[in-house]
DNA sequence: GCCAACGTTGGC
DNA sequence: GCCAACGTTGGC
């Protein structure tokens, strides 16, 4: 079992709409290292926090699991698609997508300006290299965040 | 909208 | 394979 985080851009694709629709493939990943990611580590029971980026508050703002391994994101074969490839054949894929289904919405976000404040987390992708899209979670900082959750949401 | 950090491209 | 130029990300 791993942990990771997934970016978003909410005014995209944000936690509301994945509530809405219960699953979703997460789609449109072009960076080789993200890609690496989907194709070797993440996988089917995987958790996924989910993030909101390019927004007013970035923050962790719910929680999904891995319902289908790396499989080829069919973006990249469509040349209507914004995420359309053309180095990209169905017989030599160049980009992956894994599927999500929906487990939470947190009651209370917990923002990048939180996380940043808290020692404990100090280590985190998020922290330390931003700009990776797919960002792996230690199990540690994972059941710590999670704990925290549960304490926002009792104390509500 | 700025801009620092980082990723990608392509000439050599 | 290096690296300069360029493009993108994403917090602020």
């Amino acid at each position: 079992m791993h942990y990771w985080l997934f970016k978003t851009e909410p005014g995209t694709f944000s936690i509301d709409d994945l509530a809405a629709s219960g699953l979703t493939d997460w789609e449109g990943v072009r960076n080789y290292q993200a890609r690496n990611r989907l194709r070797d580590d993440v996988k089917v029971g995987d958790q996924v926090l989910i993030y909101h980026s390019s927004c007013k508050t970035p923050a962790i703002t719910g929680l999904a699991e891995v319902s289908r391994a790396g499989h080829p994101d069919p973006g990249q074969f469509d040349p209507t698609s914004d995420y359309h490839d053309p180095r990209a054949t169905p017989d030599n894929p160049r980009w992956i997508q894994v599927s999500l289904n929906f487990l939470a919405k947190f009651p209370v976000p917990l923002t990048l300006a939180q996380i940043r404040e808290e020692p404990v987390l100090r280590n985190m992708e998020l922290v330390n290299r931003s700009r990776l899209s797919i960002q792996h979670v230690s199990r540690e900082d994972f059941l710590y965040i999670m704990a925290r959750m549960q304490r926002a949401e009792g104390s509500q």
